[in-house]
DNA sequence: ATCCCATAGATAATAAATTAAATTAACTAA
DNA sequence: TTAGTTAATTTAATTTATTATCTATGGGAT
C-alpha cells in the first residue's frame, strides 16, 4: 500500500526538504532555508536542531548582515559519515571511500584477470573494499554503507547480479555476499544508472526534477532520475536506451535485435564502420578514431560526425517520450566530445517536433569516471538525504 | 518549492487514500479500508464521515457478517456531482455528461463543418457544453467542470490549443473562452493523453502503477499515466510516441522527418503501402484493408500483419525506455485488433532483452471511442479525487 | 433461549508536529 | 545612542492521527 498521512511522514518531508536545501544551497542559515522552502522558522530550527544532534550538520561562523543581526551559516558536516563506492566494469573494480559531499578521500583499483568465476569475482570485490574500510584516520563505524555499481543487468530488490556479459557472470549474489562479510548496508544497481544518480547529485545540476544520464561506450546503458531517485520501471529495466531499435534494417545487435541504437554509437560499432568504410589501414577502435580525427582525417571526422547525427537522433527520441529537463552524455564515445556534440545538437534543433522540444538541455558530463563512482556512493546517500 | 510537510498533506493523503480505495474496491466497509490502508478505524472513520456530509460517497445496507456486526457498505455518491467532457477531434465534437463514476447520462455530437476559424471552432465547443449543461433532471450547480481532449499540440497550463493540424487552427484560447462563458472549471488536454487518463481510470486496470496508453488511428499519440495522473515531462511534451524515429531511411513524415512510427502504421500509412504493393484495386483507407483482410485477402492479412510487427517494435521501444506496467492500444487502427495482436505480442516476445519485459501487458481498449471521452472527464475526476 | 466471542464502528483522551504570535538576540546605520 | 532590521527561539494554539475504551450487533455453542 502506498505511503499514507503520518506525522512521521509530514516531519520526515520536512526534514529531508531541508536536509536537501542545506545539501544544495550551502552554506545558507535557517532565515533563508525558512523563506525559500516556506517552512516556517519554528519549524526550520527545530528540525536544523535534530540535524545537527545527529552530527549530519554543522553550524559555522556568522554570515554576513544585511543590517541586523548576522546569520549562522549551515553546512552538511562532510565528515559525519563515509560512504564507500565501487564501480564494478567489464575490465577494472575501482573503488573510492567518500564523505558524505562525494569527497574522494581514498582510492583503490584492481584489474579483473579472466577468466572469472563468482567467487573470485567477489574475492576481488572484497579486496577492494577492504582497502577502502581500512582508510587511515577515518573511524570504521562511521562509514554508512557501500554501493555497487555493477555492469551488466542487476536485480536491484535482491542485490543480485543476474548478467554481466564482459566479465562472462551470471546470478552473483554481490549483496548477500557483501552482507555477510561486513555486515553494513549494501546497494547494488546496475552502472549506467549509478552514473545517472552520481551525475544527478555531484554533476551541479541543481534540484532538476528530471534528468537522464546516459553512458556511450563499450555499450550503451542510459539511467532514469526524477526528483533526485532513479526511476526503474515496473519490472526495473527502465532506461534501456541503447537496445532502441531506431533502423528496421539494421545490422544484428549483440542482443539478437536489428537496428539497435548500440549498433551504431557504440566504441566498438565506429570502429566497424571504420573498417568497413576505409578499408586496409583503417582505425581498429573507437579511440583511434578520435586520435585520427583530432589529426584532422576527413573521413573519421565524417564518421564521428554521422555518430553524433544517430546519437542525436536517439536522444530526440527520448525528448519525445520522457522528455526529461537535461541529458546528460558520458562515457568513452563522448571524449569525441569535439566532433560529436555538433552534430547531436543540430540534429536535435532539426528534429524537434515543437521549439519546447529544444529546450531539453544537453551536456556533457564533467565528472568523467568519477560519474559512476559518485553514483554508487549517492545510492546510499539518497536513503540518508530522502528517507521517505 | 516542493510540496512541505503539513497537516493538510498528511490529512488530504490519507483523505485521497480513502476517497481512492472506494472508488476503486466498492461496496467497502470502513474496518475493510482501514485493514487495506492500514490507516486506523477511527482515521478512516472520522474521513469517511467527512466525505458522507461532502456528498461524495454514500453508504448502502449492510453488508454479509462473518460472525459480528454486519458491515455499513460505502459507495461513491455518483449523483452528487457531474463531469462534462468533450472530444474535440478532428472531425467531430463530442461531449458528455456523466457522474461521479463515469457513467454516460447524455451526448452531444457534431460535426466539424470545414473551413474552421477560432470563432467558429469555439461556437461549436459551446454550443455542445450547452446541451449537455441543460440535461433534463440534473442540477447544473452539481456540475463540477468541464475537460477537453483536443485533437493537436495543447498547452495545458493555458488551457490553448497550439496547434491543431487537421482543423488548420493554431492558438485557439479554449480554456479562457469557455471560463468566460460558462464560469466553470476548464481543464484542456492532448486527446491521446485525455485517452490515457480515460482508460486508467475506467479501464478496469486496478490500480496500475504506471501505464502507457497508445492511440494509433489518423495520427499515433501516447498517454503516460503514473499513479493515477498523466505525466507531461520537463516541457510538457512527454509521449510523442509516434514519432520516435524507427528507421533511419524511412519515407518522410508530415513532421518533416523520417522514419517516424506513424510513417508505418497510422491508417493513412497502411493505405499508402497497400497502394504502393497491390497496384490498380488496392485498398484505399486502412479501413479498407481491414475489411479485405476479414475476407481473407491474403495480401491485406500480410501487410496487417506487417504493421503488427512495426507496433511492436514501436512497444518494445517504449517498454525498455519507459518500462509500463501495461499499455493500453486504442484507436481506428485497433479494430484490426485480430490480425494486429498476435504479431504484436509476438514481435515483444521475441525482441524482449529480458524475461521480465515480456511481462509488461499488452491489451486494446475495451472502452473504444468513449476512453477519450472518459479521459476528458477524469481530468476534472483526478482533482476531486486526488487533491494533492 | 442465553451466553460468549468476534467483528464493526464510535468516542474520548493523548501524542506528535506544525503554525502564529511574541520575544530575545544581535547587528547596521546614522 | 537610538531606531530599525534581520535572525533565531520560545510559548501557546491548532491540527490531526493514534491509543484505549466503549457500544452495537450478530453467529454459534450450550
Amino acid at each position: 500500500m502506498q505511503q499514507r498521512g503520518t506525522f512521521q511522514l509530514m516531519k520526515s518531508v520536512n526534514k529531508s526538504i531541508i536536509l536537501n536545501k542545506i545539501r544544495i544551497a550551502e552554506p545558507i542559515s535557517r532565515a533563508q532555508i525558512a523563506k525559500e522552502t516556506s517552512l516556517t522558522p519554528p519549524t526550520v530550527s527545530s528540525i536544523v536542531k535534530e540535524l545537527l544532534e545527529e552530527g549530519l550538520v554543522r553550524e559555522s561562523q556568522l554570515g554576513e548582515s544585511s543590517g541586523g543581526r548576522k546569520p549562522t551559516m549551515l553546512h552538511i558536516n562532510s565528515g559525519a559519515f563515509y560512504v564507500i563506492g565501487v564501480d564494478a566494469g567489464p575490465e577494472t573494480v575501482e573503488g573510492v571511500l567518500t564523505d558524505l559531499t562525494g569527497e574522494i578521500l581514498q582510492r583503490a583499483k584492481q584489474k579483473l584477470e579472466k577468466p572469472l568465476n563468482n567467487e573470485k569475482f567477489i574475492d576481488i570485490l572484497k579486496d577492494n573494499i577492504r582497502h577502502n574500510l581500512a582508510a587511515p584516520g577515518i573511524d570504521q563505524t562511521k562509514i554508512i554503507g557501500i554501493g555497487i555499481a555493477m555492469h551488466g543487468v542487476v536485480d536491484v530488490e535482491t542485490g543480485m547480479s543476474l548478467v554481466a556479459p564482459n566479465l562472462n557472470l551470471k546470478n552473483v549474489p554481490i549483496k548477500q555476499e557483501l552482507e555477510k562479510e561486513f555486515n553494513i548496508a549494501i546497494k547494488v544497481e546496475n552502472d549506467a544508472r549509478a552514473m545517472a544518480l552520481g551525475e544527478s547529485w555531484f554533476g551541479g545540476h541543481g534540484e532538476a526534477d528530471s534528468m537522464v544520464a546516459v553512458n556511450i561506450g563499450r555499450g550503451v546503458g542510459a539511467g532514469v532520475v526524477m526528483n533526485g531517485k532513479l526511476y526503474h520501471g515496473a519490472q526495473g529495466i527502465a532506461g534501456e536506451f541503447g537496445h532502441m531499435t531506431i533502423d528496421l534494417n539494421g545490422s544484428i545487435c549483440e542482443c539478437g535485435n536489428p537496428g539497435c541504437l548500440q549498433t551504431f554509437v557504440s566504441g566498438a560499432s565506429i570502429a566497424e564502420r571504420a573498417r568497413s568504410r576505409m578499408g586496409e589501414g583503417a582505425p581498429s577502435t573507437g579511440q583511434e578514431v578520435y586520435e585520427l580525427a583530432q589529426e584532422g582525417h576527413a573521413a573519421s571526422i565524417k564518421l564521428l560526425q554521422e555518430t553524433g547525427r544517430i546519437i542525436g537522433i536517439g536522444l530526440i527520441n527520448l525528448v519525445h517520450l520522457i522528455n526529461p529537463r537535461k541529458i546528460v552524455l558520458g562515457g568513452g564515445v563522448m571524449k569525441s566530445e569535439a566532433f560529436l556534440m555538433p552534430a547531436i545538437l543540430e540534429t536535435i534543433r532539426q528534429r524537434a517536433l515543437t521549439p519546447k522540444a529544444r529546450q531539453t538541455s544537453i551536456s556533457v558530463t564533467r565528472l568523467g569516471e568519477d560519474a559512476t563512482l559518485l553514483g554508487a556512493v549517492a545510492l546510499l546517500l539518497v536513503e540518508m538525504f530522502d528517507p521517505i
